[in-house]
RNA sequence: GCGCUUGUAGCUCAGUUGGAUAGAGCGCAGCCCUGCGAAGGCUGAGGUCGUGGGUUCAAGUCCCACCAAGCGCACCA
């Protein structure tokens, strides 16, 4: 059980008693908060519950807090209960019960930390879903990482979590795409023709142009154009997709599923939105076009769904692919990954969503902000358009993926980051990725070495840790479910980098503190106990890697 | 012009639902290994939390205005 909840119950029958026998008059109830102090004299946990109380109850909240806390009933984890002013009432841990939790952590192994939060709700996490017309840049790896760390924790709060990348295969930008591979196909032969307007003028169109000349031979040049532009086209987004896919790969990054915009029209899904937009009465049809009718749900204006020419707009099959994922495959939630470039269409699509039946609560949209290249002084900028950007596969070669990922995962999504290039490298041998991997080396390293002296710590007493740099890593541990319950409710996985950090921190505090495998003798009970906990440390800091999709190694 | 996001230490950034002395890493000044990895530990300097109002017993956190930065505001995707 999280503690924090533990406390939150005893703190409610204490209310009740509170009330029943006249010792509080009743008032409006509050929500209880439970928190963590900053500082360790004010304990392992405080609330504010009497100083919330205080108004409406007409009683000063110390006085409040003085009745209160001799109802909190004892608790095998909780050791004091006290007051303080102006009104709080804090606790601490149990010594004794941070050391058996060490025991539990041990049982409980790779699975520690799981929170029965979803009970096995459907979630699909949607992210990355770059357009296959150019590599992926440093932007999309943000989303990527942070949406790839998102499903790993609703995995361990108990959500059956669907990884899904969507790529648009129809429309004008492939079309773009297909026309520029076409020229820089025959250009490979040295004919003499012109990139469309607006193609896609990157090296890499040329690159692998070349590469398909060099595959397939000259046999589009005597086809058809049509006909060639098509069976190039495919050959191109296979390889496009290839490489996308390849690129995810080195940052550790699977997709249960790639989703293709053409099956919604041949599976007729796409028809089923629109008709399930017009009995909803929500289409509305003007100047030739359909439009979505959002005014009317308090959007500033009207969206095109369908051109004058027919063609549905990206929009329609946005919405179309939403219409799939809630009620055709039936997700209780979604949750999207948006870079901030789409972030004016997150009210229109959940107003879309709304017009189709399903409660606009179901999707969460999360908006990546931009993240500005540099080298020193010098800013990049990526547009694909151009050519000039940076790829995923240039930052992997050049930082590696371990700092990539932390460095993406530790910052809050909503804010915009300098990825400076010089700085990223510089670092790599001296900055937090390798702090906690080190801490788990370390870890490794001493549990060899007890296996080498051939040390049999299953039996040691858990009890004999009473060192307090033993409890400060073992309180450490013990917030992680916390940890892991209130990133999956929040959908914000960047504290957990942080708290990785703060666990590393309180390893090596303990390393340096206490004697794990020491040959003195009469240390051998201390030296199993201690084995026991650092083994624990190893569990607990090897499932926050895993979870950011970091490797923890054993050596460094 | 309107909308979304951001503004915290020299730099890069944390700061859950308002709480009790504002944190970390890097950088800077020092100290600690003839025993498990010094890629480590400890100490110190460094802050008008963009500015000005407001709400509250309590504001970095909520509300309003302003300033600054980024991104949107297509029958593009």
């Amino acid at each position: 059980m999280i503690v924090r909840h533990l406390i939150k119950e005893l703190l409610e029958q204490a209310m009740e008693e509170a009330l029943n026998r006249d010792i509080l008059p009743g008032g409006t109830p509050t929500d209880i908060v439970v928190e963590h102090p900053q500082s360790a004299e004010h304990g392992d946990f405080a609330t504010n519950l009497p100083l919330k109380l205080a108004r409406s109850l007409g009683i000063n909240p110390l006085e409040i807090a003085q009745r209160l806390a001799p109802l909190v009933r004892p608790d095998d984890a909780i050791d004091k209960v006290w007051v303080e002013a102006p009104g709080f009432i804090n606790f601490s841990l149990k010594p004794s019960w941070l050391a058996s939790s060490v025991e539990s952590i041990l049982e409980d192994d790779e699975s520690y930390g799981n929170v029965p939060l979803g009970k096995g709700e459907s979630v699909q996490v949607e992210f990355v879903s770059v357009n296959p017309t150019g590599p992926i840049h440093v932007g999309h790896a943000r989303g990527a990482v942070l949406g790839d760390a998102l499903a790993n924790i609703l995995s361990a709060a108990d959500y059956l979590v669907t990884r899904e990348y969507y790529f648009n295969d129809a429309g004008n930008q492939m079309e773009n795409f297909y026309n520029s591979l076409y020229v820089r196909y025959q250009q490979a032969f040295d004919r003499q023709v012109e990139m469309p307007e607006g193609g896609y003028m990157g090296d890499y169109m040329m690159d692998m142009a070349r590469a398909i000349a060099a595959e397939e031979g000259e046999r589009f040049l005597n086809m058809p154009s049509t006909q060639a532009v098509e069976e190039l086209g495919q050959i191109g987004l296979g390889r496009m997709l290839k490489g996308i896919q390849d690129n995810l790969e080195r940052l550790r990054i699977r997709f249960d599923v790639w989703f293709k915009e053409h099956t919604l029209y041949e599976e007729g899904q796409y028809e089923k939105t629109m008709d399930a937009l017009r009995q909803g009465n929500h289409l509305v049809v003007r100047d030739e076009a359909t439009w979505f009718a959002s005014t009317a749900l308090g959007e500033d204006k009207d969206n095109v769904l369908i051109r004058g020419s027919g063609v549905p707009t990206y929009f329609a099959a946005d919405v179309a692919y939403h219409y799939n994922k809630f009620v055709e495959r039936g997700f209780s939630r979604v949750v999207d990954i948006w870079g901030a470039d789409h972030q004016g269409h997150v009210s229109r699509m959940k107003a879309a969503v709304g017009a189709l039946g399903v409660d606009p609560q179901r999707l969460t949209i999360l908006i990546t902000q931009i993240v500005t290249l540099k080298s020193g002084d010098q800013v990049l900028r990526a547009s694909k358009r151009t050519g000039d950007f940076i790829t995923l596969e240039e930052l992997l070669d050049e930082v590696g993926t371990d700092p990539c990922r932390y460095f993406f995962l530790a910052r809050s999504p909503d804010s915009q980051m300098d990825f400076d290039l010089e700085l990223a490298k510089k670092e790599s041998s001296e900055n937090p990725v390798y702090y906690i991997q080190y801490a788990h080396a370390r870890i490794a390293s001493i549990l060899n070495l007890a296996g080498e002296n051939r040390i049999d710590y299953r039996g040691g007493d858990v009890s004999l840790l009473t060192d307090p740099a033993e409890l400060a890593l073992i309180r450490r541990m013990v917030a992680l479910p916390e940890l892991i319950e209130s990133m999956a409710i929040t959908l914000e996985p960047h504290h957990l980098p942080h708290y990785a950090q703060e666990l590393a921190t309180a390893f090596h505090w303990f390393y340096q503190q206490c004697r794990v495998v020491s040959s003195t003798p009469g240390d051998e009970a201390i030296t199993r106990a201690r084995l026991k906990l650092v083994k624990a440390s190893s569990i607990v800091l090897g499932r926050c890697l895993r979870l950011m999709g970091m490797e923890a190694p054993e050596k460094m």
